[in-house]
DNA sequence: TCTGGGGTCCTAGGACCC
DNA sequence: TCTGGGGTCCTAGGACCC
């Protein structure tokens, strides 16, 4: 038996334990540039709120229904994740954590009454690290991930779902009437795997609701979608398809690392695209090396923003594959700036930029004999150099503060954050509470 | 005025091989 | 006029997730 168990609006509840006057009001995080809804609390789904909505077309809701908005804190809430992790981990022998606010538990081999120990974690969780969950059990994941979401809306709206799914809810405990019962009352859309494409195209096949698309046929459904949506299918009737990754201490390395921002407003200089994208070359890199990998092509891209329909459109998107996979900064973004001065348009409004990093592989795998360099003793130690520069780059920014040590290029048209043209607007941002000594909550007696 | 920033997996189709 | 058949590998793009 696997569980899935979340946090209630996770960044919303997180603000909540260091603001509680944030408690009990209608509250929304805010995405880089304050540009759009990320998180809600229940409160602000209820005004209408809804996710990913533009700031600027719910901002009067901050004057006539008391709305708070707050710009994301991303590094309290993967702190609070990582708490609310560890705690959560303590209840099963295998734990994969999915995302930041939310993991699988396997139950497997333990005894007890599930919905009691899913009371257990909901109340550690809570009474350690401050943050509301939701659990759900069910025979797969796919399984699990609804039961979660029928116990956070049974919870939510009152009369959606019988009230002991509340919270916590356990698929197993119903028997197969009550079951048709909870599938029939919920949407296909909600199931994990089906988004707005797939669900659109199952509504005009007449599958509206989970107990209608379990009980479509299977062959029909791959040969209409994909195999991917027959897994789902074959998920939801309780046949296993998606393992457990259960690499508990070591996290997988990603096989691409993206950095990309919306600008805080249209660039038209090519000096300001040039010192954004060395930036998230910079950046992405910072990421590489702390998964001890090396990336062997450079992507970047900038465009114009789609949502200004007066502005001309334009975008560039190209990838440049590097002679040798390195994770030196310095290389990755001469890689990175080159493709951006070959390919700047003058005459547009860009509206976002990024690097993408691909053709990772691990930094201890050498090419071998193959590589004819290699085998040059001067190429090995100045490879050797490399790393043990960016090793100390890594080490002071580690200990005084990122960008206390930089690539110059990264700082051509200007000398600090406030002043970048391109830099985004956070003007809302509580403090990082928990990982920075001098933001730490202060109690007065 | 103002519209997120990460990721994953699968598939179709082209390049290329014999 | 008629112009193979079977395979692999790679990439771009589309779907999804949070």
């Amino acid at each position: 038996m696997l569980a899935l168990i979340d946090a209630n609006n996770m960044y919303v509840s997180c603000e909540r334990v260091f603001a509680p006057r944030l408690v009990g009001r209608p509250v929304v995080v805010l995405s880089s540039n304050d540009g759009a809804c990320i998180a809600r609390s229940n409160e602000a789904k209820e005004l209408g709120v809804k996710m990913a909505q533009p700031w600027f077309q719910v901002r009067h809701l901050e004057r006539t229904a008391g709305l708070i908005a707050v710009s994301a804190n991303f590094e309290l809430y993967s702190d609070m994740s990582a708490r609310m992790m560890a705690v959560a981990g303590r209840y099963a022998p295998r734990q994969q954590v999915y995302s930041i606010d939310e993991c699988f538990l396997d139950f497997e081999g333990v005894r007890g009454e599930l919905v009691a120990i899913g009371r257990q974690i909901r109340a550690a969780v809570l009474g350690e690290v401050g943050l509301p969950t939701s659990i759900g059990f069910g025979a797969t994941k796919t399984l699990a991930k609804l039961a979660n979401h029928v116990g956070k809306t049974a919870d939510r709206k009152p009369g959606s779902y019988p009230t002991t799914l509340a919270q916590v809810c356990n698929f197993a405990n119903l028997d197969a009437r009550e079951l048709a019962d909870v599938f029939a009352a919920t949407d296909v859309g909600v199931i994990w795997g089906i988004g707005r494409k797939i669900s659109e195209k199952l509504r005009a096949a007449d599958v509206r609701s989970v107990l209608d698309f379990v009980r479509a046929d299977a062959a029909t459904i791959r040969g209409q979608f994909s195999v991917v949506l027959e897994k789902t299918l074959m998920e939801l009737r309780g046949t296993s398809c998606l393992e457990m990754s259960d690499i508990d201490d070591v996290p997988i390395a990603k096989q691409q690392i993206l950095v990309s921002r919306s600008f805080g407003k249209a660039i038209t200089d090519p000096a300001a695209i040039i010192e954004a994208v060395s930036e998230f070359a910079s950046r992405a890199a910072e990421k590489l090396r702390h998964q001890q990998s090396t990336a062997g092509a450079v992507g970047v891209f900038f465009m114009t923003s789609p949502f200004r329909p007066n502005d001309r459109p334009h975008s560039v998107n190209v990838t440049t594959p590097l002679v040798r996979p390195t994770a030196d900064s310095r290389l990755l973004v001469q890689a990175a700036v080159n493709a951006a001065e070959v390919e700047f348009r003058h005459g547009f409004n860009y509206a976002k930029a990024g690097v993408i990093l691909s053709d990772i592989r691990p930094a201890s795998h050498h090419q071998g004999e193959l590589d004819l360099f290699a085998n040059d003793e001067r190429a090995k130690t100045h490879a050797k150099d490399r790393s043990a520069l960016m090793e100390v780059v890594d080490v002071l920014n580690c200990r005084f503060g990122r960008d206390s040590v930089r690539i110059g290029s990264s700082t051509l048209a200007s000398h600090s954050a406030e002043v970048r043209s391109w830099a985004t607007r956070q003007e809302r941002r509580s403090p990082r509470y928990t990982t920075r000594w001098v933001e730490m909550p202060v109690v007065k007696a």
